[in-house]
DNA sequence: GTCTATATGAAGATAGAC
DNA sequence: GTCTATCTTCATATAGAC
């Protein structure tokens, strides 16, 4: 392991700084909210600085979402790794995962709806290939699911793969944290309407 | 029943279109990327003659929120007289009708954070007491079939409200939309995993 | 690379004639 | 009430000194 420049290894750490801010401000208030302003405030830089780094707000998203996809495709490995779980229960596992990091507040939301920074991640090989790797592991374990019978299968993979990645941003998690009520038991709560349904069993 | 003078009569015709257009462009783009140029230039009229109907930005997109809950008002009216269907069958139909809403490019989309927007609608009494009657009228619903034993006793009543609520504005819909989908299957698809879940039966 | 100061443009809202 | 033209604010991005 070649040892870094301590130079770049300062520039690095700054960086991280940078995304750090960049993310909790993305999970608190959205991309459109976000200005660059409070992101160099929040690190403690000149705003002209930021751009020293990232090349413009769209940029700076990116990194957060790349980072995140980075930190699910950790997640995805120590998941695999636990031989006791069966395919169904990596996925749950990796969905209650996704709900912890949005109610600590670490989720970067973006907008669902088209804008310069989907345009803008679409265009970004590093984040399309980051995307797709994920999705892709976890499409193989849905299949694997709806194989065993775990899963139900009148509903098509794609579906369930959307369904999941929705709940990783599931606006109810942060109206019932408003509501006073404690992170585990949002989640179970969630995660009972996503696995079993509303409907009694 | 008094009629209204007929100047009056245009001046409803007209902010009915230019509701109208607010709410298409709040489908499409939502409230921040919506700008006053572009609901001018959709009705057709000076970006000016805007403020001599609506206040502001937040008030024009109040307008189309009000008229949405008036709908579902509507709507929920109609599936009561429904006599052959139970309470789930009547939750059902409701969350139906907002996904066909949503699929037809008609659903206001709110930002789910903290905004302008948020702070006017909460102080908008009108607002505030259709969205309070409409939720209300849904609780009745949910508790009814909760007895009956329809719906899951696991999760409290709050939780299904805010997953109904939730899945009027679902981003599912949408990305299934832009897969080619019809509308009739992406609707079933959705109900099956709300209500009967993910997991297999 | 960091800063202060500024350019540029977009968007909400208004002035004032008709 | 409708229009054209304008005001004001604010946010992205950059210039240029150190």
């Amino acid at each position: 392991m070649a040892r870094l420049p301590f130079s770049q290894q300062v520039r690095q750490a700054r960086e991280d700084a940078i995304v750090d801010a960049v993310n909790r401000l993305l999970a608190g208030k959205g991309f459109d909210l976000m200005t660059m302003d409070e992101v160099a405030a929040e690190v403690g830089i000149a705003k002209a600085s930021l751009y020293k780094h990232f090349d413009s707000k769209e940029a700076l998203a990116a990194a957060a979402m790349k980072r995140l996809l980075n930190r699910a495709r950790f997640e995805l490995d120590r998941v695999e790794a636990l031989t006791e779980l069966d395919p169904l229960g990596r996925l749950q596992a990796v969905v209650r995962w996704t709900m912890g990091v949005q109610l600590a507040g670490e989720m970067p939301s973006l907008p669902s709806q088209n804008s310069s920074l989907r345009t803008a991640l679409m265009a970004d090989m590093d984040y399309m290939t980051l995307l797709l790797g994920v999705s892709e592991r976890l499409s193989g374990w849905i299949l694997q699911a709806q194989a065993a019978g775990q899963l139900g299968a009148t509903v098509p993979p794609e579906v369930v793969l959307y369904t999941l990645f929705a709940r990783a941003c599931d606006p109810v998690l942060a109206v019932l944290k408003a509501g006073g009520h404690p992170d585990e038991r949002i989640i179970d709560w969630v995660m009972a309407t996503t696995f079993d349904g509303l409907r009694a069993r």
